[in-house]
DNA sequence: AAACAGTGTCAGGAAACCTTACACAATTGT
DNA sequence: ACAATTGTGTAAGGTTTCCTGACACTGTTT
């Protein structure tokens, strides 16, 4: 689902958008495919909902700059889930893990 | 998953086959991709999980031909299944199922 | 021995993709 | 009011990717 596998052909087939339109948002930075040996862009399946989400926002008038800073909000909200859970993660294993070498 | 969406070159790089067993593969009828308007092949992650199970069969030194008969067979108890299934259903249907009418 | 299977490779051509640039209406900022 | 920015279309010129068809070659099957 997160593979980057998707041409940017396929992508505008699947959302409805053009490509100037999506190469755009890539250039407003709200979406980061990856690229082929040759130069090619490749998106994922998480890639073309996000998009679709995107060009909704637009539709209501929501600026790039706006959803942009949006998706900050919500990343930096998930980065500091991530660091919770390693961190009491971390704390279970300090107090019940097994240790590295060989627990005989 | 079923959807088609892969260009050829990718599907090479994510099985590691080559372009030409790829199409020789379809050539023998054991893969079906869709074509863009302009002709290149799309293909689906269930394609891409096919080609790596025929690439082993095929390194087993089962022929294209076994293998096309194998998958028939497999189709052919798919489809009884799903005879089945629905004879089922309808036979419920006819015993307690609801009109098409207005039911009033 | 003849036919077939599986794969590599090459050639010529078409489709798909890339970047850059100009244009332009609509919106935003000063 | 005016300048700057946003969002999108479109065109040119160039590179990458894909297509089909053909020839070659090594094994395997008939």
């Amino acid at each position: 689902k997160d593979k980057k596998v998707i041409t940017i052909g396929i992508v505008r087939d699947l959302t409805g958008l053009s490509e100037r339109q999506i190469r755009y948002y890539e250039e407003r930075k709200l979406i980061f495919p990856e690229r082929s040996s040759g130069g090619s862009r490749k998106y994922s399946f998480a890639d073309v909902e996000l998009l679709v989400e995107i060009a909704n926002k637009i539709e209501d008038g929501v600026q790039t700059h706006e959803i942009r800073k949006e998706m900050l909000r919500a990343q930096k909200k998930q980065n500091q889930n991530d660091v919770t859970r390693k961190m009491i993660q971390g704390q279970l294993n300090a107090q019940f893990g097994l240790r590295k070498g060989p627990s005989s």
